[in-house]
This record gives C-alpha cells, structure tokens and sequence, in this order.
DNA sequence: TTCCAGGGATATA
DNA sequence: TATATCCATGGA
C-alpha cells in the first residue's frame, strides 16, 4: 500500500500517481481552494487541508475512511497508466497528468455541479457552487457544506438565478423535485446504460453530463464524457471528422474499455493545458 | 464586439 | 432521426 493514516493525517508516500494539482485542477471537482503552501478542499459536509511535501501529500481531516476512499486510494493507477500506455495517443496525456486519480464524490454534488456545469466556465461553475452553498448549506463556522437534498428542495428557480446559474435554473429546480420523488433511487443496481438514461431524464442532463455524475460519482469508470476539449482533440487522436459527440464518446469508450474514464481524464488534462500549443504546430 | 466555456432543450423538417 | 437555434453570464 502506498499510503498510511497518523491520527487525522493520511501520509500518501508515493506522488507518482498522487499530485494534488493534477487531481484538483482536472475538471472533476470544484470545491477546492488553493492557499499557500495547500489546498483546502471541501466535499459534501466535510473539509480537508491538502499539502505537498517533498515526496509525499498530507491529507489532514477529520475523517480518514472517507477521504480513502474519496481519492482512491485502494487503486492502483501504475497498473491503469501500463493498460493506457499500450495506446500510443495516450502516452503525452499520461506523462503531463501522471498524478490524476479519479475521485469518489458524493452523487447530489455532482449531479449539481455538471448541471451547472453545461455550456459554462470551470471558473463560473465554482462561483455559482460557492453562491449555493454560502446560501443553503450548513454553516459549520467559516465555510459551508454543501446542501442537502432538503435544504436544495426549499430553493425556488429565482433563487437559482441570483446564485449566477441563469437559463439553468429551472432545470435545476426539476431535477432537484424529481430527485426528492425518488427518479434516482435504484440506479446503483442497475447497467450503465440504464443509469445512464435514468439520469438523462432529468431536467439539465443530457449524455455528457450524465457522463460525468457516472464517472465521478458513481464509480462506472468504463464512460468516456465528450465535452468541448475532447471534441477539439478527437480528430487529432482518432483522425475521424463528422462525428457526435454521443458517437466519439461510445467508440472511445469501445477502444478503451474499463479504463476509458481515466483514459478520458488524462485526455481532458492535458488537451485543456495545452490546446493552444497544439494549434501552434 | 465577438467568441467561448466540462451542453441541453426545443422547434422544425 | 437529424440539424439549427436559443439559452445567462463574464472573461478573453
């Protein structure tokens, strides 16, 4: 194992597959702030300090069994990274994002978060999250935790549109009733692609973001969400115009299998730092 | 001023 | 089924 716990304290030893500005800044998560010398991150109704030492990350909370798991801990990604590089259009992506891991968040939040997040900017998402939270969540003195299913219940759409979320807010409001009636209750039993359309009946989501809940929060780690950035690098992977976006995504999930959300992790990483060099070439 | 952001809903044919 | 257009908002 590559990691230990010292009272409040996960030690994670070896960084090769743990950098916290890989896994922070990858698009999966938004609730992370950065501070000198740390992160603060803060997940569901917990918080964690985050910090980079020479050769090892300190992961401080007060709840180690949850954060194990949140980042992964159990996995092995050198085994995941091997299976990737036998692809060779992985091997740049793996190289510049080779700490990624793929967290393990509560559902609401991110069924939340990448409603939000459609056809907006990493950095409004995070605005219009902290807007909900500062309103709705519990306060639990300096920072708030994210609400609860009831407490997002009580939000009208007007509510919505003052927290910056615009034409998304009605849609926020009809997922958030359709959830409390129980829309999602089985869907941990069910196929991925049942999961899938279950959560594509929702108001706001539609293939991509079902994607990511799936990804990110239920564990499927076969998706492969196709957003912007992966539309732009499809052609210069695959080198195959005129396609879906529905259509890239069920062939990389086809090429890349069980690996193809870490596949599309690292993908998304490096095509979002580097876009604009590539179209200096 | 125009374009873009981890897209989706809706109208139209 | 497939394509076109609209949707708030703010930064580049």
């Amino acid at each position: 194992m590559d990691f230990y716990t010292q009272g409040s304290r996960i030690i994670v030893e070896d960084t090769s597959n743990f950098v916290l500005s890989h896994i922070l800044e990858s698009g999966q998560v938004f609730r992370y702030t950065s501070l000198p010398n740390c992160y603060q991150l803060i997940t569901k109704n917990l918080i964690c300090i985050l910090k980079s030492e020479a050769k090892r990350v300190i992961i401080e909370s007060n709840n180690n069994n949850y954060f194990i798991k949140y980042f992964d801990l159990h996995n092995n990604y050198t085994h995941i990274k091997e299976e990737l590089a036998k692809f060779s259009l992985m091997r740049d992506a793996i190289s510049y994002g080779y700490g990624i891991r793929i967290l393990g968040q509560w559902e609401l939040e991110v069924i939340i978060s990448f409603i939000i997040s459609s056809n907006n900017n990493i950095g409004r998402i995070q605005k219009i999250i902290e807007n909900i939270c500062a309103s709705l969540g519990k306060d639990m003195g300096g920072w708030h935790a994210f609400p609860t299913l009831e407490q997002l219940s009580e939000a009208d759409t007007d509510f919505f549109v003052k927290a910056g979320a615009g034409y998304r807010a009605p849609f926020l409001v009809k997922a958030i009733a359709d959830i409390n009636n129980g829309a999602l209750k089985d869907i941990d039993k069910d196929t991925t692609e049942l999961a899938r359309a279950s959560l594509m009946q929702l108001a706001g989501i539609g293939r991509k973001v079902a994607d990511c809940i799936l990804l990110f929060a239920y564990g499927r780690h076969e998706v492969f969400p196709v957003d912007t950035w992966l539309d732009k690098a499809y052609c210069h992977l695959i080198g195959k115009e005129g396609r879906t976006r529905a259509e890239m995504s069920a062939e990389l999930e086809g090429i890349f299998g069980k690996y193809a959300g870490y596949a599309q992790q690292y993908l998304f990483y490096f095509y979002r730092k580097t876009y604009k060099n590539m179209e200096d070439e």
